[in-house]
DNA sequence: CTCAATGCAAACTATTTGCATTCGA
DNA sequence: TCGAATGCAAATAGTTTGCATTGAG
């Protein structure tokens, strides 16, 4: 099942609607860069959409979140951020302070230990948050 | 060095001053409980001093970040915390998510992959968050 | 038809700033 | 004395909400 078809059976299981607004959202969402703000999204679609408000948009991104269609980010400047959920390919973020870039990394040994910890002081874990923050290759180069 | 002659080294390094306001405001940030937001110190500072402004402490505490006395962390409710920093003695979190329990955690072998998963990548890094939610014993026993 | 969704503007919350006054070095 | 710090209130930024209208099922 794809992430169209899952976002539709949660609206679905939810009894909510599926209109225009929210597909367009949708499609735009999964079709680019991540790390999307509300306000990233609203100004990407303001050219082909101008019709969608900023409120749809953060009320959509929302209910991304809630159908496990993507997952909330905070990367310390001042924005929430959303993440396409791609199945089965959970990742975790280095971030340039510099130049803003991020890097997604997968590091199974790592995802093993936090569950030993997290077994360790018997918490049950849903979810974790894993960034590295730093300079890349790059800016490392020109300071 | 301890971290109060850490912070007016830090003081004196900027041409700033070291004030009553900056030392209450210190020792209580030092001598209590983890994860102070701005309002969390600002109401329990205000029974012994209503007159320390909320925007004192606010910009105190950012202070203590740009001073590494403290570090902000942003456990995904609306507010920033603000941790005092033990030198020698860094850590992670586990955070539930019902009761808002937060427990600290280090782990080594955690600690020496990233930095290979770092170098995989280029990269120098500062600082890094890493977070884990979930339920702790007493939510998931009670769930 | 009915109830959820939308778009707009207004409300909120956390944070930051301007400025007159106070105070440390 | 002089510039930094404070306390207050007002401004900002991001997010959320109320409500009349629109639209999906």
């Amino acid at each position: 099942m794809d992430r169209i078809a899952a976002f539709n059976e949660c609206l679905r299981h939810k009894g909510l609607k599926n209109t225009s607004q929210r597909m367009i959202i949708l499609e735009t969402f999964l079709g680019s860069k991540s790390h999307y703000s509300t306000e990233d999204l609203y100004l990407k679609l303001r050219k082909d959409h101008p019709k969608i408000g900023y409120a749809t948009i953060h009320r959509t991104l929302k209910l991304f979140a809630e159908c496990g269609i993507a997952i909330e980010l905070n990367f310390g400047d001042g924005q929430t951020r959303f993440e396409p959920l791609r199945a089965n390919h959970h990742h975790d973020h280095l971030v340039c302070t510099s130049c803003g870039k991020v890097i997604e990394f997968t590091e199974p040994q790592i995802e093993d230990l936090q569950a030993q910890v997290a077994a360790a002081h018997g918490f049950v874990i849903k979810r974790h948050r894993h960034e590295l923050y730093g300079l890349c290759s790059n800016c490392a180069a020109n300071s």
